[in-house]
DNA sequence: GTCCATGTTCTTTA
DNA sequence: CTAAAGAACATGGA
C-alpha cells in the first residue's frame, strides 16, 4: 500500500497524536519482522518518548528522546495504525506500542511480511536513499536519470535515483509528463525531464490531498482508506478508454510489474 | 487449482 | 563500483 503519498498520510494521520508521548510496553509478535533480526527491540523502546515521526522515501522514522531512531516500512500490506487497547487485535498484527498519554496503541500488522521495523540507532539511514520528489529540481532529477540506460519507468522505481515513487506513481507521472514508459531514461531530452519533474510534484500533491490510493487494504492511522484511486489516469485502468484522447491504455510487464500508459498521449519517440 | 497485487533484495546472466 | 533482468520472499483475493 505505500507509496510516498500513503506514507505521508499515515505520518500526517500519526505524528499528531503520538508526538510527545511516553511507550509504556512493547508486544513483539514476530522476531523476525525486526532488522536486524536479533536484536531486543523492547527494552530500546520501553519507557522512552517519541520526539518525532517523520517521513522519508517510503519509510516511517521513529525518532526517541535519546535520539535514537528506527523506521517502519509498509512493504506491500502493511498497515500503522493508532488503536484504543480494548480494540480487537487483528490477524497479521507484529508489533504494538501501547503509549501513556494518550492512552492508546501504535500497532503494525502486515499480512506479507515484506515490510518491518528496522533499528537505526544513532545513524539517519539515508545512505542510498535518492532526493525527495517533493523537493526534486530539473538537474538533480537529470542527473539521476543520466546514470543508466533502462527504461524511465523502472529508473522511477529505483529508489537511489529517486525516493518514495512506487508502480501507481510512476505511471501516473508518466501519463501526466507525456513520456513513453519505454524511453531510454538516459535519452529523455532536457524538456522532458522538466516536465516529468513537475509531473511527480503535481501528482504527488494531488494524491497526499486526498490521503492516498486504496487498492485492496490501505487505511492512514485513523483506518480511513485513500481516495486517490477514482482520479486514476492510467494504473489499473488498461483496457479502459483514455480520459483525454479516448484511446484504449494499454498494458505491458516491465522489470516484472504492470504499466499502464496511453499510447496516443504518450508516443514512443 | 491459477493469476495477480501499492516493494525490496538477492542471484543470475550477458 | 558492471548493469540489467529475473527470482524470491508471504498472504490473500478474484
Amino acid at each position: 500500500m505505500p507509496e510516498l503519498p500513503e506514507v505521508q498520510t499515515v505520518v500526517s494521520t500519526l505524528a499528531p497524536h503520538v508526538t510527545g508521548a511516553r511507550v509504556l510496553a512493547v508486544q513483539l509478535n514476530r522476531k523476525d519482522i525486526v532488522t536486524p533480526i536479533d536484536l531486543d527491540i523492547a527494552p530500546l523502546l520501553e519507557n522512552r518518548v517519541i520526539t518525532a515521526v517523520t517521513r522519508r522515501a517510503k519509510r516511517i522514522v521513529f525518532t526517541l528522546d535519546n535520539a535514537n531512531r528506527f523506521y517502519i516500512h509498509l512493504g506491500m500490506s502493511g498497515q500503522l495504525t493508532l488503536e484504543t487497547p480494548s480494540a480487537e487485535v487483528k490477524k497479521h498484527t507484529h508489533l504494538i506500542l501501547r503509549l501513556q498519554h494518550p492512552k492508546l496503541e501504535i500497532r503494525f500488522r502486515d499480512p506479507r511480511r515484506f515490510g518491518g521495523i528496522f533499528w537505526l540507532g544513532a545513524a539517519d539511514g539515508d545512505n542510498a536513499l535518492g532526493p525527495e520528489p517533493l523537493t526534486l529540481n530539473p538537474a538533480r532529477l537529470a542527473k539521476s536519470l543520466a546514470s543508466t540506460r533502462r527504461p524511465i519507468k523502472s529508473a522511477l522505481l529505483d529508489q537511489r535515483l529517486i525516493a518514495g515513487i512506487g508502480n501507481i506513481y510512476a505511471d501516473e507521472s508518466l501519463y501526466l509528463a507525456a513520456i513513453h514508459p519505454l524511453t531510454p531514461a538516459n535519452e529523455l531530452p532536457a524538456a522532458a525531464v522538466a516536465r516529468l519533474n513537475r509531473a511527480i510534484k503535481q501528482t504527488l500533491r494531488r494524491a497526499i490531498a486526498a490521503r492516498g490510493s486504496t487498492l485492496r487494504d490501505f487505511v492512514g492511522a485513523d483506518n480511513a482508506p485513500g481516495g486517490y484511486r477514482v482520479k486514476h489516469q492510467v494504473y489499473g485502468r488498461d483496457g479502459e478508454k483514455c480520459r483525454k484522447c479516448r484511446t484504449v491504455i494499454e498494458r505491458i510487464v516491465l522489470t516484472g510489474r504492470s504499466t499502464c500508459y496511453c499510447p496516443r498521449c504518450q508516443p514512443a519517440r
